[in-house]
DNA sequence: CTTTAATTTCAGTATTTACTGAAATTACTA
DNA sequence: TAGTAATTTCAGTAAATACTGAAATTAAAG
């Protein structure tokens, strides 16, 4: 395989989203080239592929196991491993909502927990609106988490489904 | 005002949250210091209870305006500027949303569009699989983008109201 | 117009994060 | 078991990001 045109762009732009999100640039483009691939490489071609340290390939790749969005595979009779990626997005989505919301949503809904418990037995009576805030973004932060472990509970079909529900469910709403 | 033992917990969370998210640190403890404060702060009252430079409280007030998320107010007879976020933690949430959009997902977007339109006219041939994924990619974001348009066109009221809707909408696709 | 308070800018510095190459380790092969 | 291919670790370095203090700018008050 070698790198199109279109692969490099979408490669590339997808570094720099991961960035701005918090994701580390080689190991959004490292992810990208492996889903575009659509079959699974070694880390050397991976190396040759988008000009990074082998050894940065080494823990990019143990990063994004990590966050458990590739797997090893085997060739027969061949020694090295290769990696790929999931090829459906949806199934992409929901693994990295999950783990987001297992490193960063649930860590800060206990620690709203917390400061709405002490606030309550200590602060509140002084400053009952700012306890309000405190309750009023622990609210929406438990209503993001439930939404999110619903939603990464579908599967990809019906999380599809979902998405494409708009107007029924804005409908709802009104 | 002084910073309670709550608030400096929830404003050093804030801020660690924040750069996991690709936000500034200093940006977001001084916005989670605004929305705990409840009243409008100085820059100065900042670089007390923060402890960070005048200089950098400067540049993150800055910071915040760009992302729509404080503005300025003025106390009669008074010269220096006053800074205010909103209490309401869904608009909050709509400003951030509309703004990663703009900034991130719908530039994302467009990219999308011109790998999938470049592919069509010149690699899809050779690699139709290759193709479908980023027509497949293109298509969620499509959507993701279509969600967070529709979500952040809600009042805050309709958003809380969406968001508590949980059962009724899972429901909808089973 | 001058003084002074308030704010911003920005060059320099510190800190954090990312990346590399060499050495060490692992694990397959003969 | 020794040899070797593959992989990982990690100390050192590079790059990016964040922060500071001093100087410049702005704008209100006298």
């Amino acid at each position: 395989m070698e790198i199109t045109p279109v692969m490099r762009k979408f490669i590339l732009h997808w570094g720099e989203m991961g960035t701005k999100w918090g994701i580390n640039r080689s190991v959004a483009q490292i992810h990208a080239l492996l889903y575009l691939a659509g079959t699974p490489l070694t880390a050397d071609e991976i190396v040759g592929h988008l000009e990074i340290a082998r050894s940065n390939v080494s823990m990019s790749l143990k990063e994004l196991s990590g966050w458990g969005l590739i797997r090893t595979v085997h060739r027969t009779g061949e020694r090295r491993e290769l990696f790929e990626t999931h090829y459906d997005v949806w199934e992409l989505f929901r693994i990295i909502m999950i783990e987001r919301q297992k490193r960063e949503i649930d860590p800060t809904v206990r620690l709203l927990e917390e400061c709405v418990e002490d606030s309550a037995a200590t602060e509140a009576a002084m400053a009952p609106e700012r306890h309000a805030r405190l309750v009023a973004m622990n609210e929406f932060m438990q209503l993001s988490s439930s939404w999110g472990r619903r939603t990464s509970a579908l599967s990809s079909s019906k999380m599809r489904k979902l998405a494409q529900l708009g107007d029924t469910i804005f409908r709802l709403i009104d």
